[in-house]
This record gives C-alpha cells, sequence and structure tokens, in this order.
DNA sequence: GTTGGATTAGTCTGAGTGGACTAATCCAAC
DNA sequence: GTTGGATTAGTCCACTCAGACTAATCCAAC
C-alpha cells in the first residue's frame, strides 16, 4: 500500500474511467487505443495490477460472468479512491521530472570498453535503426491526423517523434566527431580498462553541483 | 542464465575491468566515476547481480578477505566470457535503440484527465523544474571539463545535458499551445472519462504502420 | 467433418529490484 | 573517555514483472 502507482496501474484506472470492464477487454481497448506504445504491457502484470488496485481499494470488482464454460471474467469498476488517486499521480507525473536510465546513457558511460572504430560501427548502425524508427512514427502520425484523430489524443506520439529525432541528431553528431577525430580515447592511459594489467582510471570526485 | 546482461551487471563487468574488487568497493568506485548517474544503483540489487554474474561464470570469487572482526569481503574478478559478454552487450546498446517507457509519455497519453487548466500549471511547473535541472547538470560539465577530463568520459553527461533540452523544448512548446487555445480536449464529447456515465473514446484502430 | 490457428481469458513461476535491517569500526566533539 | 554519527560491509524480504503455461472456443480451409 501507498508506494505511487506504477504506469500499468494508472493505465488500468484510465481504462475504468471509460466504464467498468474485465482485464482483458482491458487489454484489447488498450491496443485499440495505442496506449501500448507509451506503457509496457504484458499479460501477466495485467493481472497482477488489477489485483493490487482491488486490494488498496482503487478498484471493485462488480460481477463475475461467465460464457460458456470459458474461464470466469472479473469485472471491475473504479472507486471514487481510485478517480483521486489517478488524478493526482497524473499531476505528479506531469510536474516532476523523473530521474530515468535511458540505456543510451549507459552504454555511453562505458563506451570506452569498445575500440573506437568498433564503437563508431554500431553508433551508424543505430543511426540507420533510429532513420527508419523515426520515418515509420512519422507516416504513422500523419496518418492518424489525417483521419481526424483530435491532437490531444496523440500527444505521447508527438513526444516519441521528438525524442527519436533527438537521439538520432546526438548519435549523428557522435559518429560524426569519431570519424572525424574529434572524439578518441584509445591513446588515453587510463583505458586500458578492458586488458589485464591496467592502470586505474581517475575518478570523476567531488562533484560540486549535484542536481 | 542467457537473458540479457541488465545495465547493473555490465557496470560490475565494467568495474572488475578495472582490476579484481570486492562488490564494496565497485559501489565506492561507481560513485566516484559518477555511473550512478548513468545505471540506477541501489545496495541490494548490487550483491545481487555480482550472485548471478558468479552463477554464470561472467565473474569469479578470488579470494575471502577479513579485517578485524567486519564481514568477510569477497573479491570477484572478471573471466573471459564475462569481457566477452561485455563486449557484446556494449556493441549491442550501441548499435539497438531500445523501445523504452519514459514516464512523460505515460502521462501525456493520459493528459485528458486532467482538466486542461490543471494540465497547464502541473506542465509549468515541470518547465521550471527541468530548467533548474538543466542549469545544475550544465554547471556540472563545466566544471569537469575545465578540470580536464576527457571528453569520452562525459558523453552519459552530455546526453542526459540533450535529453533534458529536448523535454523542456517540447513542455515549453505544449504549455503555450495550451495557453494559446492551440491544444483543447475539454469540449471533446469522448472525454468526459473523469465522470461516471461516459461516452466510450473511439479507437485509434488499424495502424499500417507498427515500427 | 475435422484439423489447426487465432482469440478469449486467466494462472504460475522465476528473476530482478528497492529498501529495511544488522553489525562492526572509526573518528570527532563534548 | 565516552557518546554518537558516518563509514564499511553485507543479508534479507517483500514487491513487481515478464514470459511460459493452460485451456476453452470460434472459425476457416481442406
Amino acid at each position: 500500500m501507498s508506494r505511487p502507482i506504477t504506469p500499468l496501474g494508472l493505465t488500468v484506472l484510465r481504462m475504468l474511467c471509460g466504464g467498468p470492464m474485465h482485464p482483458y477487454e482491458m487489454q484489447q481497448r488498450i491496443r485499440d487505443h495505442a496506449y501500448d506504445h507509451a506503457v509496457k504491457i504484458t499479460h501477466g502484470a495485467l493481472y497482477h495490477t488489477v489485483e493490487r488496485l482491488a486490494a488498496s481499494g482503487l478498484i471493485e470488482p462488480m460481477e463475475t460472468s461467465r460464457e460458456g464454460r470459458r474461464p470466469e471474467r472479473t469485472v471491475y469498476a473504479v472507486t471514487a479512491a481510485g478517480r483521486d488517486t489517478a488524478h493526482m499521480r497524473m499531476s505528479d507525473l506531469l510536474a516532476k521530472p523523473a530521474e530515468e536510465f535511458p540505456l543510451l546513457g549507459t552504454a555511453l558511460a562505458f563506451v570506452n570498453l569498445l575500440p573506437e572504430t568498433e564503437a563508431l560501427v554500431q553508433l551508424r548502425a543505430r543511426e540507420v535503426a533510429l532513420e527508419s524508427l523515426l520515418a515509420a512514427h512519422q507516416t504513422a502520425h500523419e496518418a492518424l491526423l489525417k483521419r481526424g484523430l483530435a491532437r490531444h489524443k496523440l500527444l505521447d506520439q508527438e513526444w516519441t517523434i521528438t525524442r527519436v529525432r533527438g537521439e538520432l541528431e546526438f548519435v549523428r553528431g557522435l559518429a560524426g566527431d569519431l570519424e572525424a577525430g574529434r572524439l578518441t580515447w584509445e591513446d588515453d592511459d587510463s583505458v586500458t580498462a578492458c586488458h589485464p594489467d591496467h592502470e586505474r582510471d581517475e575518478p570523476v570526485a567531488e562533484e560540486t553541483t549535484r542536481p
């Protein structure tokens, strides 16, 4: 109880704000609305999340119906507490930038594990992948706009496109610098790290401003 | 066994590429190198990760020393397999953009749970937060550069700065559009979702291009 | 008409994580 | 000199999640 609602939890609440529903129906609607581009949904997690929300009184089982001899379906509805919680969590998510740890950051932190030439190859590969990703997202976005979908339903897609574009530019810059020799590390003494008999890296040490 | 090395796992391998070490020392060095800005490190996870890596033969315990009557310290070293794995994982991380689910995306997907005025307030709050975050990162970055730290050790910080700047611009744009009325949702019939007796949202449906 | 693939609906398990807890030692201030 | 807070070092548990598994039903093609 009381730890912040997970993205999937918020999604369930959001779905139930559209009327009572059983978990499987949520999953379908989530796919229909393409919410699964903004939130990681897996089958197992969904049911578990629903259970948790029910346990903390944010949603309530209404009835358990059954069609033929298929497994029982439990239909849930949001409670008032659920609405409030969703509301608060939304405000929080919007207002407070969270510390996140994108994988590219991790990779960049340890990039000197690879020789420069190899890093360059991999970065160029990423560039290509990002280009086609960007194109795909843009095409999809335009298609939906032309279909007359309201903009507010596509904000997450706008954000994704912006992010991918930003990453692409960054990666291009890096690859360019590497290629032009404006960025190097193999001549750095402290980077014998991949081989035995290394010298220790000098630490970054006393950060004056930890944000 | 055999599922991809986690960021923390890679970090451990990276540390041990700098010579044998016990977990606690890793933690310190990680902090010294500010790697904890790029990878989420918690105390508990570290020991667990070390155990896992040892179990799959990527690292090996060397000796268990003890100073005074303090708990035993087990010193680990990378194996050849460990080096190879780290190398491959690095290539992968660099080359393949991963599907990630930043919280802002989630928030934007459900933004119509809030009334426009409130969304605007929260977005403005985020703007302020992002501004000071950006300033802090930039100050830290410049300080380290002036100290003569090689650029390749600050790439993850460069990336963070780029990301935050991108987010700031995006959020500013959104807030501006909201304020100017170029972005609205309260007049949208399908968004009675927060109240009982709703009309269902129309689905996004058949996406032609799923990237 | 029956074989087999998609859909409907849900359970179970193992892996990974965060935070709380233990416990000894060092050092600085009172 | 002793009290208390930081540091050193590590264990443990509860929570969460992803993916594998179950199992019934529908429908289309052969």
